[in-house]
RNA sequence: GCCCCCAUCGUCCAGCGGCCUAGGACGCCUCCCUUUCAAGGAGGUAACACGGGUUCGAAUCCCGUUGGGGGUGCCA
């Protein structure tokens, strides 16, 4: 291969079976959206082309790498329903291998021992006139190892360095933009460009999908294949970021980024990777929400779009209250459970499963998110409803005449009406309309005393599943407050 | 600063030189349905950053400008 035109795609791009791709994290913080993506489109390209997909714990930065950590990211990834090939791969179990691979390089005399201090360098550059990076200064000083010695890259004063990416076209970088780069630390820990330049080609990868902030670091693990006489062939595809409203790469300190919130605040999985799959992607045939199989089928890399995609919580949550409304009532039920005991407000035992089965249906098509569902039942298992100030306004306040009339009347015929939806709601139309009142005085101030809130599910099912005598108690303390 | 990248409705995608008086989705607005809220149905609002080329013809190709982002660590 000519030199300058490492990594560019010639001939034989594998595809097929022979693809290989690897999702890598470093297990310094739990998954979040941005990796999510990642590897989300990895593992589409893979299943698309029914090559394989493995996983790479980067986790060389001992400092940084916490094991919990990884176990974590596995669940989110088994949640994302994202699966992937034979047994993780630790870096931190490869250490020797990189170690070799960076002797290797010292040998040949690619790398060399650098004595200098962060300080040192910072303060050589800003008395070059501010220009950071390294300056070479231990190049030719033949050191040899020491404490505090670290091992850097010796990288080519001139040429370039060029490889096509898959989404992004060519790409090249001069080679004198690219400073001689630390591979080993000094506490002995070789850094993850060697360990990257050692692990794709060793790992049989074929083709590189990660975010576009690892473009930098393209030609550096280039030059280092190249140095180590490794295959320089791997397909490079970068994603573009995700970022937020300010058009900023999604962080994890000022970003809401931890999928395992988005799975606490009752998204479901299928919404969220589908969402996801659209960040940078689109179907040609338009269509948004399909099922993952046809995603698979459609999903084509050279097809990914180059701009950064702003994260749109409300297009996420439209997605998900179609695919909560979408799931057969069972399983309505079976996925509120994590919201209808750990996280409800009302204590377990007053909880009772074949109430919540009646109402379930009428609640599945009202919610967006799992984590609203307990908000439209909890009047039922809490042992008096919270009445919420605004609606109590809404429905009582206006008008308190029309109230309390409404609300005697009911309270009369309720005490011998049949007690099922439709008779119930038959009480409380014709004693509106005996009335006089507005349409929308008749429901409300029975909702609102019984309930706690305007908004609800049906209020005829609400009152036969509540029962007689607990929504006789409930209108009269709210005919008293009235009365007050 | 330097290097790299990006640029179509508010947002996410479609558009790959004529099919574009630019299409879909989310949002927003209106209407229908409705004794709550949703859901559902019917409409509507809204974009090719700017300037030069190339071409019979450009949202689509080239150059520049502007704007935005990423990188610039003994993190990955």
């Amino acid at each position: 291969m000519a030199p300058g035109t490492i990594g560019r795609v010639t001939s034989a791009v594998p595809s097929g079976s022979d693809v290989r791709v690897r999702f890598a994290p470093a297990p310094t913080g739990y998954l979040h959206l941005g990796g999510a993506r990642t590897a989300l489109f990895n593992w589409l390209f893979a299943r698309q082309q029914g090559g394989e997909l493995v996983l790479r714990i980067e986790d060389t930065d001992a400092e940084r790498s916490r094991f919990e950590l990884i176990e974590v990211i596995y669940r989110a990834l088994e949640w994302l329903g994202i699966d992937w090939d034979g047994e993780p791969v630790h870096q931190s179990d490869r250490s020797e291998l990189y170690r070799a691979a960076a002797d290797t390089l010292l040998a040949s005399g690619h790398a060399y021992w650098c004595d200098c201090t962060p300080d040192d360098v910072k303060a050589r550059a800003e008395a070059r006139g501010g220009k950071p990076g390294y300056d070479g200064h231990c190049r030719d000083r033949a050191l040899g190892p020491g404490p505090g010695r670290v091992v850097r890259f010796r990288t080519p004063d001139d040429g370039e360095t060029a490889f096509d990416d898959l989404v992004r076209g060519p790409i090249t970088f001069a080679n004198a933009e690219l400073e001689d780069f630390v591979i080993v630390r000094s506490n002995g820990v070789p850094m993850f460009l060697v360990a990257n330049a050692v692990d794709d080609p060793e790992m049989g990868i074929t083709h590189i999908v990660r975010g576009e902030d690892l473009i930098n670091t393209t030609p550096k693990v280039l030059l280092l294949r190249e140095a180590l006489g490794v295959d320089t062939s791997a397909v490079y595809a970068h994603l573009p970021l995700i970022v937020n409203e300010k058009r900023q790469k999604l962080s994890k300190r000022r970003d809401d980024v931890s999928m395992g919130d988005y799975i606490e605040r009752g998204y479901l999985p299928e919404a969220m990777r589908n969402y996801l799959a659209l960040l940078g992607w689109g179907p040609p045939d338009g269509v948004e929400i399909r099922p993952i199989a046809e995603i698979i089928e459609l999903f084509r890399l050279e097809d990914v779009g180059k701009s950064s995609a702003f994260f749109d919580l409300k297009k996420l949550a439209s997605f998900n209250g179609h695919y909560i409304r979408e799931l057969p009532a069972t399983e309505f039920v079976e996925r509120s459970t994590h919201w209808l005991f750990d996280k409800a407000p009302w204590p377990a035992e007053r909880f009772h499963a074949a109430t919540f089965e009646r109402l379930a249906p009428l609640v599945q098509e009202r919610v967006e998110l799992l984590s609203e569902v307990p908000g439209y039942v909890d009047f039922v298992f809490l042992a008096d409803p919270v009445i919420d100030d605004d609606s109590w306004a809404k429905a009582m306040g206006k008008s308190p005449d029309n109230a309390r009339a409404q609300l005697d009347a009911v309270l009369e015929a309720y005490e011998t009406a049949t007690w099922e939806a439709e008779p119930l709601m038959a009480v409380i139309a014709e004693s509106g309309a005996r009335l006089g009142l507005p349409k929308k005085q008749w429901q409300a101030p029975v909702r609102v005393a019984v309930t706690g809130r305007t908004v609800g599910p049906p209020l005829g099912e609400a009152l036969e599943v509540l029962g007689r005598d607990e929504v006789l108690r409930r209108l009269r303390a709210a005919r008293e407050r009235l009365a007050a």
